[in-house]
DNA sequence: TTGACATGTAACTAAAAGATTACATATAAA
DNA sequence: TTTATATGTAATCTTTTAGTTACATGTCAA
């Protein structure tokens, strides 16, 4: 069992680059290998390695192993990580949220 | 009235630093001016001060003027920008979340 | 076993990012 | 009207990032 100290702020740098946010979007459709990847964007191949890297290491993406290919998927703890982050600031666009949790604090409907 | 083209580019890049991060906090109490937020970090205040422009041009932030003194606080559009993008991938760490839509549509409980 | 394929890494380069100091501007206070 | 305060910007430097080409490794197919 391989235990990562899944880091924050690498989280949030791997999905600051398009690049990689069209990667997450590619993967969110299928697993796909490396390769399969890569043909799909100009830059050369061993530049979406190090993108694929960059996501493994943010908690964003895991690699599975089939024979000389590597299946790249979403994987839920990274973008977990942010989407907690920023749901923490929720209230600041959904007033309509925060009046209903304040209602139901109370005990009683908004 | 001010017409700004919201990059969402530029709203990511602005999340992905660790000072802007923490600045998004400070803001999250209450609004402060530009000095204010700059006291509370080892870096100059030039620094933060671009920080600021940054999170301004990522739509995190809005700036109002009084006297002398800039107040900034949060702004709701930037912050929810980055929100519909990864609500988008909510799936697949809420499998739950998920049947739950999925029973709604079928129009009964899950 | 030889050759092709799939992939990752090393070395290097160019551009972008983050910080600093110096300076300019606007407003409050003496 | 001087002086001090609050702030933003310019010029500059250093580090990080994103890309390239060359190369090494491992696996499938002849």
């Amino acid at each position: 069992m391989i235990l990562m100290t899944l880091n924050i702020e690498q989280t949030f740098k791997a999905i600051a680059d398009p690049t990689r946010r069209a990667i997450i979007g590619l993967l969110a459709e299928k697993e796909r290998a490396a390769g399969d990847v890569a043909r799909r964007f100009a830059i050369s191949r061993p530049a979406i390695a190090k993108h694929l890297k960059i996501l493994r290491e943010g908690g964003i993406v895991v690699t599975r192993r089939d024979g000389r290919e590597r299946f790249n998927r979403l994987n839920p703890e990274g973008l977990k990580m942010i989407f907690d982050w920023i749901a923490h600031y929720e209230r600041f666009w959904d007033e309509k949220l925060l009046s209903l949790k304040k209602a139901a604090e109370k005990g009683k409907e908004g």
